[in-house]
DNA sequence: GTTAGCACTCATTGCTTTCGAGTGCTAATG
DNA sequence: CATTAGCACTCGAAAGCAATGAGTGCTAAC
């Protein structure tokens, strides 16, 4: 266990090396005016807390850095949320102004979030699948092009052009329409294939004349991929972080930040609150040396998303942490309100 | 003027430097297969090149590199338009195969670009204006809130939720869509302001009996500004291109790439056909050590966007120039047959 | 238990030296 | 007279080396 002074010792190493980046000694602890003791004592603790596994040395003297270890232990006990008003206020604002499609208010909050924090940020959803269906529109461009248009309840937009039969009449295809909104309103999107596949062609047959392969085009265009929506801000901040000095290190940031698939099962795994991982702890190899902080966010029971922030492991946990807990609340409560109880 | 075999050798050091990024040397020069003259030969050959200002030395005892004059020849009046039967069907394929809307192709167009020569690609438009109104939709989310949904004639989707006042009912929210669709339709995206302020609020209120503001929201709704759309592909593979082994350069690069407004200026006064900017050409200073290809493309007889490669001004322009031609034609071809006779 | 003092370590910086690729010039050559 | 061989010279890059100084660990004194 370690003693009171030990822990403020640490707590003042961790803070100073989070702001400069460089390996701190004993002296520099010594003048700050919270410790009250010399050079020799804070060298002595260091020594013990190095022992213990908190802290480590670049060369045989240089100063102190923080392990991983220390910054675990930093994450778990020393760091009271603090209270960002300002910053708090600016994501409120945000996100209640004016805003009524999610997907704005997402990129907005990416956006945001980059550059209160000056790290990557990441944010994975809305998780399409558990909003529900609005309304389905065709949109007939030519004689044999037709767009077909899907509106969930969060007032997402989906669209898709693809080809229909020139045999095909106007209104038959108005009367599928008709069909498909009747049998898919308040649909869980999750649940359009199953009942694509289920009654609904058999319907359509009593209804429409000459079905031939166009419901065939039709659930095509409805049953695309609803690619999960990925939307990452604030790429360049690394290239600002010190320990981006090298260009190989650049380079394999990129590398990683623009394989999207990665990234995607990277945050799919994020469980419930806030979670932070620490350099090594972190699953994929391409991050072992930075730190993802997650976050989840709701729409009513369904989790939808996560917001993550990425950034070297010497990151400002305290603001992050704090940061990403009013944005995550502030989504779900707009999310909630805003869309819960209409269907 | 410049003798033949000046020419053959200005030809062969830009080639040799483009492929190897390092100062070639006389000797080198001497070994190569076409070349039947000495190193001496070369290097009295060379000295007069760089006296003319073709060439340059990085220091006083180093190989030579082209200098940005030298560039200019060279694409003047030393590189014929190689074929790509190869890469040309890639293009190809990719264009006429299966996607209906503009913005898949173009999209798609900046990845092949960007993979195929392993510069950053950028693609600007389709200049929504010059494209016609398809159909008008407005999809009620709740009872205050509504998207609405605006197709072009070429597959193109903008959606928008806005709020409507409650007292609203939904039969003359659908008069007002219907209103609009038949004064709308067929009218060019750039006049719609222009219609929605002339007549059709009058006419409206004939239909709708309590107009009062709910077509201020609506006209808000689809009177949005269109953003030019801005496709950036490839953006890492700067940090491939030796010239960018430096800290500094990259995040010059990136501040500059990601500053999207400077970007859509520098394209926007693009003209017609293919045009090299090498170096200091370029107007932008941020780029003032890189160069960019820019080539025009169609939609009938409105010109509809440019697409681009930047690189460094160590570019494979041979390559470069063909692919974009390439591209520029497939894509105003394809746009022409597909969205031209159609309205 | 705390601290002053001191020898020791090691990254960083700046200075030389060496090495080699490449040049420019001169003189020889067909 | 154009071409080429030969050679001294230049300069960047890499390697070696000493000086500097921030920081440590340890011991002895308070």
């Amino acid at each position: 266990m370690l003693t009171e002074r030990q822990l403020l010792i640490l707590q003042v190493i961790i803070d100073d090396f989070i702001e400069s980046a460089h390996p701190v000694g004993s002296r520099a602890i010594a003048k700050k005016e919270v410790i009250p003791y010399s050079a020799a004592t804070i060298r002595n603790e260091m020594a013990d807390l190095e022992d213990l596994g908190f802290l480590e040395k670049t060369h045989s003297s240089s100063g102190r850095i923080p392990s991983e270890k220390g910054y675990r232990y930093y994450v778990d006990h020393l760091i009271s949320p603090n209270i960002l008003h300002q910053e708090g206020n600016v994501i409120k604002h945000m996100i209640q102004d004016g805003f009524f499609e999610f997907e704005q208010i997402v990129q907005m909050s990416a956006e945001v979030l980059s550059k209160l924090t000056n790290y990557t940020s990441i944010i994975l959803g809305p998780e399409i699948f558990e909003t529900k269906l609005k309304q389905i529109q065709i949109i007939p461009l030519s004689v044999s092009t037709a767009v077909a248009i899907l509106v969930t309840n969060t007032g997402h937009v989906e669209h898709r052009a693809f080809s229909i039969p020139e045999e095909i009449d106007s209104s038959d295809l108005e009367k599928m329409v008709n069909i498909l909104n009747d049998q898919l309103h308040g649909v869980p999107i999750l649940q359009l294939a199953e009942k694509f596949n289920a009654g609904i062609e058999a319907m359509m047959q009593k209804y429409v004349s000459d079905l031939n392969n166009s419901y065939q085009h039709l659930k095509g265009a409805f049953l695309q991929d609803h690619p999960v929506k990925l939307y990452i801000g604030g790429k360049s901040n690394m290239l600002m972080q010190p320990e981006f000095n090298d260009v190989d290190k650049i380079r394999a940031f990129y590398t990683m930040i623009e394989n999207e698939d990665e990234i995607v099962n990277l945050l799919k795994q994020s469980s419930e609150g806030i979670k932070v991982s620490i350099g090594q702890e972190n699953d994929v190899a391409a991050i072992k040396d930075l730190s993802l902080i997650t976050a989840a966010y709701h729409l009513g029971e369904g989790q939808m998303g996560t917001i993550a922030l990425l950034g070297p492991t010497r990151m400002e946990y305290r603001k992050v942490i704090s940061l990403l807990s009013i944005l995550s609340n502030e989504m779900t409560d707009v999310l909630y309100t805003r869309y819960k109880d209409e269907d």
